[in-house]
DNA sequence: GCCACTAACATACGTGGCGTATGTCAATCG
DNA sequence: CGATTGACATACGCCACGTATGTTAGTGGC
């Protein structure tokens, strides 16, 4: 029988790495994860690693390139359906909290990823949800509703109370009840945004 | 001539640990600083490390908790100059921006420390800061400056979008222009607190 | 259609770092 | 003044990463 051609077997192989590892550092988290046991959990071994990733961080990278795009994915949706920009505004960025609260996120992209790779913003190919959000603003921002602001700063400080946020909910003793003051502060405070209050 | 007392030696040699330990993780990091090489700088070995700090994590905390209240003191030292209660408050929050701009503090406080110990807000001896700027929101809510927010809410979101904020900005191409952007648009959002613009 | 070549892995090894178990010496106390 | 405890140093084992070195299976040139 036909082997099936090489181009698809590689991108099979990579992409069996990215989710053991997606699974290995999301759940005992990046510095405990034995390559070892993920490669093997995969059916491969550290070979097939270093030789499509170079180390661990590089693997790191590409984990962290596939949740970015899936959040990236889940925000747009939500915006979408918004009846108007600025509700989709809003709505979005509650969304980053909602998403910010599983455990995955938390401990890849909110704690080791920063700590392993640096600075989030610097990320090379992990901003889709900010430029997304930044691009809001600038139209917002054209069509009056939001003061003179910079909108990338703006979706950078949203972003950032959210995710912290989002950490301190999860984290919390009673998530359901912060989460209610958090989300209530948290559109208090981006009415600041607003030429005149609504 | 006599030596010193025991109890000051003592504290003498944690004073020293945790002051080479602060210069390791804040200059390699974390995962790349070598207990062998800085307790070789503290003219010690591993030996006095375990004795007083259980093992690595034990002296990141204590790391942490001298920092912790270091930024407290600063912190204070703003809103206490400040002329009034609000003002207090927002000097205090870009004075958080400000110290967020320090590498070792963004290093330790907010990438290896996240990463190491787990969510911020759950770390017992480093809450100082939030907690403070927690009784200072309270009172302005109870003066009425403020809407009906929780004011732990508030103060959390705050920090996050501080810290966050200064990340992008230590690490940006232009950090001065940055920073002006951020800051701006920082208080535009505090701005949604207030009942009344000021 | 065969042969060189290269890419995709596996295997083997060295190194370094953490934690622990053990030893030693000095200070304290009855 | 002797026994005990606490503050360290030393020695050891283990695990994990990275690298160097195979080995096998496709792929292109003629």
């Amino acid at each position: 029988m036909a082997h099936k051609p090489r181009k698809e077997m590689i991108a099979e192989t990579r992409a069996k790495l990215v989710s053991a590892a997606r699974q290995a550092f999301g759940t005992v988290g990046y510095a405990e994860a034995s390559m070892d046991d993920f490669t093997a959990a995969a059916g491969l071994t550290r070979g097939a690693l270093y030789h499509h990733f170079g180390d661990k961080k590089g693997l790191l990278e590409a984990v962290i390139a596939e949740i970015d795009a899936e959040m990236n994915e889940r925000l747009c949706a939500v915006s979408a359906k918004a009846p108007n920009r600025w509700q989709g505004f809003v709505d979005e960025s509650v969304t980053y909290i909602e998403m910010a609260l599983e455990p995955e996120i938390q401990r890849i992209m909110l704690r080791d990823g920063p700590a392993v790779l640096g600075d989030p913003s610097q990320w090379p190919n992990a901003n889709a949800c900010i430029s997304s959000m930044t691009r809001n603003l600038t139209q917002l921002k054209e069509e009056g509703r939001v003061g003179d602001i910079d909108p990338e700063a703006a979706a950078r400080l949203v972003s950032g109370a959210s995710l912290y946020a989002a950490q301190w909910i999860a984290n919390a003793e009673n998530p359901a009840a912060t989460s209610k003051k958090a989300v209530k502060a948290f559109k208090t405070l981006l009415n600041g945004l607003l030429v005149e209050k609504g």
